[in-house]
DNA sequence: TCTGGGGTCCTAGGACCC
DNA sequence: TCTGGGGTCCTAGGACCC
């Protein structure tokens, strides 16, 4: 097929580690590279990383771990409670691997990077030598997926995940692009979830090619929104989604964790919020903003139907903003006790932050003005200090002496090799 | 017994204003 | 009894992503 010729010059490459969490997890086992293994969320819940074995086992995304404690106990399969410290430390060497031979690239989550190859040449070529320096030095199997449209790259990758042949596949110029187009499913296109699918398949859009030959715009805009339209011209290869550069600075920041056992006292309630409230301030200082707005929300648990089912919230808006960890625990707190109702149990608690402002561009409140420099001077000495001596070493009283009261379960972590001095690999 | 966490974007509808 | 119309801003909630 050829491309319409203003849009010939756009290429997307995009490189998508191959069940990433369970890949890092091998890098330092070279005894379990063909075993079946997954990865469980935190507090060992469910399965969220399933290499191909494993997948072989019928184990699905999202499988409770209760359900396959079994096979693992007849050591049938290997399993890890989640690392993210170790995953977060490989996902960047991975994403600068991919730096040093594209000039544009957008790290766009944990295992995935975009990669704007507009202009270059040989372009399956420079996929196969992505591919082949990531196995080499980091040994991550990847797939790349390469196209004129990010929707098409993300296609691409997919077809190239099922494939048992070929790590890369491009796909322009392709003669093959609509079979990959009529091989791919509705729900599979990126964008498409589950809702949208579902309304598609009542106007009898199947597959991505029935959605690229839709010939009205005006319903798939009203039942999709302008976002759905967007999907479909680029299907039709014509890009309309560039790479976003300044992901770095988010909009909102929240920590939420479910808990191994259910929390009734208020006491624990408040000393889980002030721990949240501190990591979520530290992520806000470390991107240079203010927040003026901070929400907390406390649920039970959800599949225990004996309990009194909940959604609890509460929010305030703050005067003048701020990244002020001591200041926002404070209002974080008269949040729980707004929330905090007696004999209702709390499972999953969460604090998050919005309305945020850059460090130096916001208007105090004239009314109630505040020396912010003061605030600034403590808060980088805080961080300085944790830094060098380690996380939560200097913290707010409110945050506990110890966390032992409350706990996750993580019952199958490997060692932090890369991010203590105390673990390390030993590659000898 | 046991079921994750952290984001973004869009839209409809209400509040408010003139 | 009659009871407009248009605009903006904010928020809650849905949908999607990994």
């Amino acid at each position: 097929m050829v491309w319409p010729e203003t849009f010939m010059n756009k290429a997307f490459a995009l490189i998508d580690c191959n069940c990433f969490y369970v890949s890092c997890e091998r890098i330092f086992r070279a005894d379990i590279r063909t075993r079946p293994t997954i990865v469980l969320s935190n507090n060992d819940g469910c399965a969220i990383a399933r290499s191909p074995e494993a997948k072989s086992l019928g184990i699905k995304m999202g499988e409770p771990y209760f359900k396959i404690k079994k096979l693992h106990e007849q050591k049938k399969l290997q399993v890890f409670s989640a690392n993210f410290a170790l995953y977060t430390n490989i996902s960047k060497r991975f994403s600068n691997i991919i730096s040093s031979l594209a000039p544009r690239v957008e790290v766009y989550s944990i295992d995935e990077t975009f990669a704007d190859l507009t202009g270059l040449n040989n372009l399956t070529d420079l996929g196969l030598r992505i591919h082949a320096k990531i196995l080499d030095e980091l040994k991550i199997p990847t797939c790349v997926g390469i196209a004129p449209t990010k929707v098409l790259a993300k296609l691409a990758n997919k077809l190239a995940k099922k494939s048992s042949k070929s790590n890369v596949i491009n796909l322009i110029d392709s003669k093959h692009l609509e079979l990959a187009l009529k091989m791919t499913a509705i729900e599979d296109v990126w964008g498409i979830g589950r809702a949208s699918s579902e309304k598609l398949k009542l106007l009898g859009i199947e597959t991505a090619l029935d959605f690229k030959n839709f010939d009205n715009d005006l319903i798939i805009q009203r039942l999709l929104s302008k976002v759905g339209l967007a999907i479909k011209k680029e299907l039709q290869g014509i890009s309309c989604f560039d790479l976003e550069y300044a992901a770095d600075r988010k909009k909102s920041i929240m920590c939420s964790r479910t808990f191994a056992q259910d929390i009734y006292e208020k006491s624990a309630l408040k000393e889980i919020v002030a721990n949240f409230t501190s990591d979520v301030a530290c992520e806000l200082r470390r991107q240079k903003s203010l927040c003026k707005e901070i929400s907390i929300y406390a649920r039970a648990n959800r599949f225990n139907d004996k309990l009194i089912q909940h959604k609890s919230f509460e929010k305030i808006t703050l005067i003048n903003p701020t990244s002020n960890t001591f200041t926002l625990i404070s209002k974080a707190l008269e949040l729980v006790d707004k929330m905090y109702q007696d004999g209702l149990s709390y499972k999953k608690i969460g604090v998050q932050i919005t309305n945020f402002f850059d460090n130096d561009n916001y208007q105090v409140d004239f009314f109630y003005p505040y020396d912010t420099n003061r605030d600034e001077k403590v808060m980088k000495t805080l961080d300085q200090i944790n830094l060098f001596e380690g996380k939560d070493k200097l913290k707010s009283l409110a945050c506990g002496l110890n966390r032992k009261s409350w706990s996750m379960n993580r019952n199958f972590k490997s060692p932090a090799y890369l991010t203590s001095w105390d673990e390390l690999f030993n590659f000898g």
